[in-house]
Formats: C-alpha cells, structure tokens, sequence
DNA sequence: CGCAGGATCGGCT
DNA sequence: GCCGATCCTGCGA
C-alpha cells in the first residue's frame, strides 16, 4: 500500500473559529483546484484576517449586500471578489456564522500544475511569482466569481478545496500590517506569513488614488 | 532595485 | 461619480 498525504479536507470546525485563531494555523495548507485541464494545488505562505461588521478593513463593514453575501453565511466557504476592473481575490469565511469574518488567501508555492499555473500566469519570470500576491493567486488557480460560494470543506474532488498540508515550525509565523488597507483597518497586524519564504508578497502601504489630469 | 503611472469596471454613496 | 483587500510596465540609478 503506497502512502500518500491526506486527501482529506480540514473539517467545517476548523474554520468555524474567531478568524485570528484560524488564520495562522491556515499557512502550510494545502489549497487544492481541479481544472479542466488538470489539478493545481499549492501551499499557503500567506493569508491575512478580516474581522466582518467591526472591521472597517472589511467588505463586510457596511453590511450585507449582494457581493458579501457569502460572508454572511456558513464557515468553510469561498468568497471570491472582483477588483479594479480585472482582477479576483479569494478569502475562506470563517466562524461564528453570521459573523462575516473571512481570510484572504494572499500567496503561496505551486506544488502541483506547475505547467498550467505558468500558462496563465505568462508574464510571472520565475515560479516563486506565480502565486505571489492575492490576484496572482487566484489567476493561478484560475479562480474567478463562478467559485464564489463553494464550500471548500466538501471533499478533494471539488473544484476548489482546503486539505491539511505542512506546517511551518511555530517560530516561523510571523504576523504584521495588513497590505493595500486603509482607514481604520490599516494598522491591525492581522496579514500572517511564513519567515523568509520567497512566495511571500511584499507589504505595500494603502495609497489614495489620484485622479487623472 | 525602487518608484510612478496606468489599466479597467463593479459596487456603493 | 469615486474608489478599490492589485498588478504590470517603463524609466532611472
């Protein structure tokens, strides 16, 4: 009998948790997509927290609306958004249901479909950047709205899952300002990644955008 | 390598 | 109308 790594995706109470305490644990998970070309899985170096209605870093902070709704529902989900005209971003809710708290899956290393996730990331010079930002991410993975709402708890031959993978050693968790946020969200050190790994993407401060002349 | 500017459109005020 | 949980390219050092 051949062993193989646990096919098993983390159960619902895993994410049905205050956000702080999951979003930690979620680094070295495994976020496993089946396309219809082939599988792509990588492992999770970077995820960042938002803490629903409370949070004014949240796109929860106003309420329910027909974008968020997902946020409002169960834990185990995927939210998956649109943004600045071209890209998706994708974030697992978390628990209490009702809550509207979620985590935003911002990096990770390919571990599996190399191959596919370099054709839709062409422009990506080397494999350390295919998945190194949230948009990147989900561009990878060819994420998109249509996966908004899966419940990445199911089993591994769902479209998109959530399976244990390899930790990183505990003093290798490190956590600081969440990157692109601003308002009153902006100073929470809720982004956590993994120490000196290269997929991890680079804090940018929130900038206003100006407008055009 | 760092920084500035542009792309592009859905969601919400 | 304004702005965004972003990314890419081009330019200069």
């Amino acid at each position: 009998m051949i062993e193989r790594p646990d096919r098993t995706p983390l159960p619902r109470g895993f994410f049905d948790r205050p956000v702080l305490d999951v979003a930690p644990e979620l680094l070295g998970c495994t976020l496993a997509r089946l396309t219809g070309d082939g599988p792509i899985e990588l492992r999770l170096t970077e995820v960042e927290a938002y803490a629903g209605e409370l949070d004014p870093g949240s796109h929860a902070y106003r309420g329910r609306t027909p974008r968020n709704d997902v946020m409002f529902g169960p834990p185990g989900h995927a939210y998956v958004y649109f943004t600045y005209g071209m890209w998706h971003c994708l974030n697992v809710v978390c628990g209490p249901e009702g809550r509207a708290s979620g985590i935003l899956l911002r990096a990770g290393e390919i571990q599996i479909g190399a191959d596919l996730a370099r054709k839709r990331r062409f422009s990506a010079r080397h494999d350390r950047e295919l998945a190194k930002g949230p948009a990147r991410l989900a561009t990878a993975l060819d994420v998109d709205r249509a996966l908004n709402g899966t419940d990445l708890c199911a089993d591994a031959t769902a479209p998109l899952s959530l399976l244990p993978g390899t930790p990183p050693r505990p003093d290798q968790v490190r956590n600081g300002p969440r990157t692109g946020v601003g308002g009153g969200g902006a100073h929470q050190p809720w982004r956590f990644w993994i120490d000196s790994d290269p997929t991890v993407s680079p804090y940018r401060a929130h900038v206003p955008r100006r407008r055009a002349t």
